[in-house]
DNA sequence: CTTGAACCTATAGCTGCTAGAGGGAGTAAA
DNA sequence: TTTACTCCCTCTAGCAGCTATAGGTTCAAG
């Protein structure tokens, strides 16, 4: 049985982010020691590294509250599982498209930006004007993911 | 002089955004009308569109802040500007080669799984497993953004 | 037996908005 | 003038996914 400080370090999740996991349900409520410490076993471990992982590869809590739940069911079919991944997937291409556009505007305004003053600064005229982009980069809610 | 609806509209920025805006100090207090309405310039409309297009590039609302601070000051040296531009340009590079790497795995996580349970879902198992990836992807904190 | 790290709960804060409640202001027709 | 309608106002709370802080308890080592 760990305690929650080994099963952080062994997982690379912090304390307080377990503890917020098992406040939203994502980890099962955790067995107590007399002195009403948590004690987590293997299984548990399993879990949160799975979790761990999958926050890794982008997913959100609710896409991995589905998975958790379907890796629970081995006899469901798989299809589920898929459809996440591949949403995902999607999800992780589309944002690469969106911040390549960004990365071709930027390197244009940096490279352009030969004034020493902010009067000619090319960064502010840039900001300042978007019709002086080249690409039709993302709107304001694509932008920061 | 603009209403707020109108600036909204004609920015692409949402009417309680303008306000949280103000509310923040990135615009600053609007006049107000006898019946206690804001109403907006040219030159509020200029800094809002501004906000806009920096946050169409990703930039966070502190480097926005740091900008139009310099842009309102024509004789500084641009030196500041350019450097929060490059740090947002290093910033969408890092992000990109993440997710690149993201992309890479998920792509095969969704190729290989050819299993129609839960029990053989390459999905499933690779999620539990990091090892089996191929990339060193992103930690936990970057693979969000 | 004392120190000090690690644990506990509960609450508030972070970014960048967005939504809702409960009302006032402005315009145009009936 | 009344009604109807849309826009506007303030204030508060909520979203994701944590992180930090306060104030207290437990545990292991020396």
């Amino acid at each position: 049985m760990l305690t929650i400080g080994k099963l952080g370090t062994s997982t690379g999740v912090k304390v307080p982010t377990i503890r917020y996991y098992e406040q939203i349900g994502l980890l099962p409520e955790a067995e107590r020691s007399v002195g009403n410490q948590r004690l987590y076993t293997h299984k548990a471990h399993e879990r949160l590294a799975f979790i761990r992982h999958a926050r890794e590869l982008g997913f959100s809590l609710e896409a991995i509250r589905d998975l958790l739940s379907l890796s629970d069911d081995p006899d469901q079919p798989c299809a589920a599982a898929d459809a996440i991944a591949k949403a995902q997937l999607a999800e992780v291409e589309s944002r690469l498209a969106r911040l390549t556009a960004l990365k071709t505007e930027l390197e244009r305004m940096v490279v352009q930006c030969a004034g020493d003053r902010i009067s000619d600064c090319r960064v502010i005229e840039v900001l300042g004007d978007h019709s002086l982009c080249v690409t039709n980069h993302p709107t304001i809610d694509d932008a920061g993911q």
